[in-house]
DNA sequence: CTGAAAGCGCTTACAG
DNA sequence: CTGAAAGCGCTTACAG
């Protein structure tokens, strides 16, 4: 910069106006030299030492389980090109759902002087929250509810709703035995889910214990819990997974096995990730508003950080998607 | 960090060599003490001030076209990955196949004093990997060849080798009709796979120019090509697809027209990416070695960062990974 | 309309 | 073993 100011016959500070695009005090003249020679020399302003003196970096961390699972690579993506448009850069945290690995990057962002993360959580992350609170930093939880602490922004989607909606509707298409695979409890939107579950199941008189099966959202989760649930030899007219990677998996093992979907047995996912309406049969699921998930994450966050809005929680509509997995079952046969 | 210092009374000279893990003198009480402050009022060094005076940021830069692809969503995975246990974090910079947003990023990324970047470019990124070089920013390109810049490092799997795998393989179960589909040859890695098509067919005596389509690397792009190559109405043994992508895609267009795979037609891919086993058939598919990629790549650049390491390009070897896809096709049928 | 000077929070070469 | 001081490259409040 000094180079450019010399060059320029003006001072530092002169030049860092113009670089600021503060309009006012500038002839055009002398605007003019400098943004020719900052063309000229291919000047680029050292962000880092703009980033001491303003303590604001544009950039945002966010923190995820998972970036290869699709419903995360969809979420991170629509969040990466929302932070672009607001002029903010992201940098990406992969946790492996270990809490100490997101408390490390936690650190590691806040000396960063991030401005803000976006945090979906892989199991307990109070130490992480409150160290984020303690600096004061600005943070939106997505998707994966918290309890360890008090108020907080997150976006979620209606995660109780979805799931009833998915059971009223096999229910409606006369399904009765019913087996749910369940995500593990300690991840509290999962728990949620399953606890949801039981309650709809029960008001329909269509709870069994026995069809429940619990297991990690993952591929392999889906298999082994679907493998489980064969395994013990009860009629299952459907299986409700409570996420589509898992419902993939699920389908995989069955077709696998010899089953025929939706003949033998109807499959229904929770999610909507892109993928799942690659497979044949198509996956029926509950659709969870990915992109406006992340979409809505990412404007919340920049307006607190930019000081236009409180802390709060949105929660978002989820949807039936009606594909292929899941048939009608007639009244005499059921 | 002038706090702890004066709490400890000593300097910040002191604190920054404590902190700094500079064995050398210091006294061990005073270290002692010093620690103690800093875990007791939960400090936080300021990263930012740190890399104005150090030039280091530990950061680098990974352009790359689209992190919902599974592709690049599982090399993005394994670079961060691999970043984080050296050290570095990682910003995300989705490009879209955008030239334009690419060279933006590039000189956000510079401002930032990241230092690398590891680039997938979509496209000519002449411009931009110039910017990086008078810029004197270490990059590795991966995957995707650039041809407009004379030495840089890169990280490939040997494409045409895997290309040249692929059609011996089909070739060698009697197939005889094998369309092509290309990916768009003004991304250099595409035209490299369809050069090395047209030249191995040749070879083998089973090249047919009517049966070659080139389309975009995508879900949609193999449904689009598959379409086309069925409505020309020739002959067609199997689809060699140059990205698995394309061919679920394709797979997927030709289950719903009523086609089985591999008895009617038989499909081969390229990549392996992780959803290829998931479906039914499995696809046999060319493998690169992604994983393999994305951590060279990431040691590779901070190898040259921290100046250990000379400009290289290190290609990696396919892999053909027979699964269910692609049938024998008997002497008397061909 | 323009600029001198202080300051952001560190590190480092040097002196003691 | 310890510290004073300069410097990294910006921005900003203030003076002219």
């Amino acid at each position: 910069m000094s180079d450019i100011a010399e060059k320029a016959n003006v001072s530092k500070t002169t030049v860092s106006k113009v670089l600021n695009n503060r309009e006012i005090n500038v002839s055009a003249s002398t605007r003019q030299k400098i943004l020719d020679l900052v063309k000229q020399f291919n000047y680029i302003p050292n962000g880092v030492a703009r980033s001491l003196t303003t303590r604001k970096t544009n950039t945002i961390g966010i923190i995820l389980p998972d970036i290869e699972n699709p419903f995360f690579a969809a979420m991170a993506k629509v969040i990466e090109g929302m932070a672009e448009n607001k002029g903010y850069n992201v940098i990406l945290c992969n946790s492996y759902n270990n809490e100490k690995k997101e408390e490390k990057y936690i650190r590691l962002l806040i000396s960063k002087l991030i401005d803000g993360v976006i945090y979906a959580s892989g199991g307990n992350s109070e130490e992480s929250l409150n160290i984020l609170r303690s600096n004061k930093i600005p943070f939106v939880v997505v998707d994966r509810y918290v309890d360890s602490i008090d108020k907080y922004s997150g976006v979620f989607s209606k995660n109780s709703e979805g799931i009833e909606k998915g059971v009223r509707y096999l229910y409606n298409l006369n399904h009765r035995n019913i087996a749910f695979v369940a995500g593990k409890s300690k991840v509290k939107v999962a728990k949620l889910r399953n606890e949801s579950y039981t309650h709809i199941s029960k008001e329909l008189g269509v709870y069994n214990k026995d069809l429940i099966v619990e297991s990690d959202f993952s591929i392999e989760g889906g298999m082994k819990a679907t493998e489980e649930l064969l395994s013990i030899k009860k009629k299952i007219d459907a299986i409700f997974y409570s996420s589509d990677v898992m419902a993939l998996g699920g389908m995989k093992y069955l077709i696998r096995n010899g089953y025929n979907i939706p003949t033998d047995i109807s499959i229904l996912g929770f999610d909507n990730i892109n993928i799942a309406a690659l497979f044949e049969p198509e996956l029926t699921t509950v659709e969870q508003p990915i992109h406006e998930i992340g979409r809505t994450a990412c404007e919340l966050l920049v307006n607190i950080i930019e000081g236009n809005c409180e802390d709060k929680i949105i929660e978002l509509d989820t949807n039936l998607i009606e594909r292929n997995s899941v048939k009608r079952i007639h009244k005499e046969s059921s």
